[in-house]
DNA sequence: TTTAATATGATAGTTGAACTTACATATTGA
DNA sequence: TCAATATGTAAGTTCAACTATCATATTAAA
């Protein structure tokens, strides 16, 4: 493309609506501008070209053949790009919202809210992707992402969507009968903790659990943690936001609540404008807390 | 064409650029803007949309799905636009050059010396439109016209090329032996007028000839006129400019030179600017004179 | 023929989109 | 770690685009 060759894009639009339209005033009109800046541009695109365009006829004009010509690849040439641009608008707003979260994020807490949003905007799809694996929002394509952290992320917004206060769970039937309400009550059950998530160990020694004492099983995903301890194989160290709806079903028994430590569900967003559908859904999200 | 759908054609050109050559910087160069200029359409442009349409990787960028698909739509419609720009510049130049000029001009003037400017500009091509019909030079798509007048056209550039005299003209053997330098030397010959010619005929009488005890033949055409005077039939009344030739040549012996009257051979344009070609073509006729 | 409505023609004056300047920050390769 | 080369951002400037205005041209209806 030599954009050298090519005059005033200006002008050449209000030529193009010269000629569609016979008439400055009627190009004007359309462009919400006055007849003087059309015959201007044109006037311009005719000394630039050493070349007649249009000519008087009647009330209005009329083209010449070098008018007519230029007319035709100019009305072909802004129709391939307002459908290019029309293209863009609609997918904006059509496209699947996609959404990047961790699984347990996703299977714990999104899964059973999801309904309602569903209910509220059927006209808007929502793409969820459960993944650990932490992914750049802009080439991943996503609108949006959930992740747990402490809040940062470089070039991103984020705000706080649920506390991420660790407790210590246990199947109900496991703990039926004990006091279960700290942790030295429970110091005989096995600790079932994803291999992955070191960092819940270390929380762990902290609150004074001897793991030298301790049964530890280790498993591979958060789902089978939850399947573990839904088999009272043992205690499982969870976001309480991740387990409070199981606890308030009485599904599980909330053994204790760890320290605050500052970490939390953060909703992840680019930078600037959001789309509509993001808006919305994001304000949804903000009620279910 | 919806004009309204369509944002800043200075910004999709920007971004046009830059999804070509992957970088702010490189899109400055090249539309001799700085890479700023560039950067703020872009963004502008990301905002109109509410969507990402390139992001930093590495030294330069990269473009997202939705830019990619924005980019291909506008170097489709943009070549469109330059190709039908480029057809324009081309077919100014390449074009003939379309002249509407009277039949005995281009006969007696014209045709003789039209050889030497061949030869000094082969690439121009020149079509030549005999006819004595008044022609609209924008409607008709002529560049130029040489006419016979006062030098006056309304919405027209006009400038005088070769005075339009009239003189009395004869074949050398019809006036051989004979003084031949006024009117009354030949008051017995025929006038070979040709029909439509009213003006000449009115400019004898004023001469003081008498039509009443002349000969007269009308013709329909001016050629028919000079085929006549060949054939030694009589006088004829002629501007000087489209007889000096043959008269140099002792083809036509010249009777007498009638009184101005203000009339000449125009070269007739449009106002404002002209194609190369035409110029070239002006500069040679002024050389002719 | 006159008048009213509606065009284009032309140009001096105004404005804001587009641009430059300037400095900060980010990435890469030597 | 530095030099080279990108992008990011914001304040300030400028000129292309536009408006306002008046003149002129065309058409249709009175």
């Amino acid at each position: 493309m030599d954009w050298h060759a090519i005059p005033s894009l200006s002008a050449l639009r209000a030529f193009e609506a010269t000629a569609r339209l016979n008439s400055f005033s009627k190009a004007a009109r359309e462009l919400n501008v006055t007849h003087a800046a059309i015959a201007q541009h044109v006037r311009a695109l005719e000394a630039e070209f050493s070349e007649t365009l249009v000519f008087r006829q009647g009330r209005g004009l009329a083209l010449t053949q070098a008018g007519s010509a230029l007319s035709d690849h100019l009305q072909s040439g802004f129709g391939e790009i307002a459908q290019g641009v029309e293209q863009l608008r609609n997918a904006t707003n059509t496209r699947p919202l996609s959404i990047s979260l961790t699984p347990a994020f996703a299977t714990n807490w999104l899964m059973p809210r999801i309904g309602s949003f569903w209910r509220e905007h059927p006209d808007i799809s929502v793409n969820l992707n459960p993944s650990s694996a932490l992914v750049d929002l802009t080439r991943d394509a996503f609108d949006m992402a959930i992740r747990f952290g402490e809040g940062t992320w470089r070039g991103l917004d984020a705000f706080l969507l649920a506390e991420g206060d660790f407790c210590v769970v246990a199947h109900p039937d496991l703990v039926k009968g004990r006091r279960a309400t700290c942790l030295e009550d429970v110091a005989d059950f096995p600790w079932l903790l994803e291999g992955k998530m070191r960092e819940r160990g270390a929380l762990l020694v902290k609150e004074g659990v001897d793991f030298e004492t301790s049964t530890i099983k280790m498993f591979d995903t958060n789902a089978m943690v939850f399947a573990a301890v839904n088999a009272k194989l043992g205690l499982s160290v969870q976001p309480y936001a991740l387990v409070k709806d199981q606890i308030d079903d009485g599904k599980l028994a909330l053994v204790c609540a760890l320290d605050r430590h500052g970490l939390g569900y953060y909703v992840v967003t680019r930078p600037g404008l959001q789309s509509q559908n993001l808006t919305t859904f994001i304000k949804w999200l903000r009620k279910q807390v």
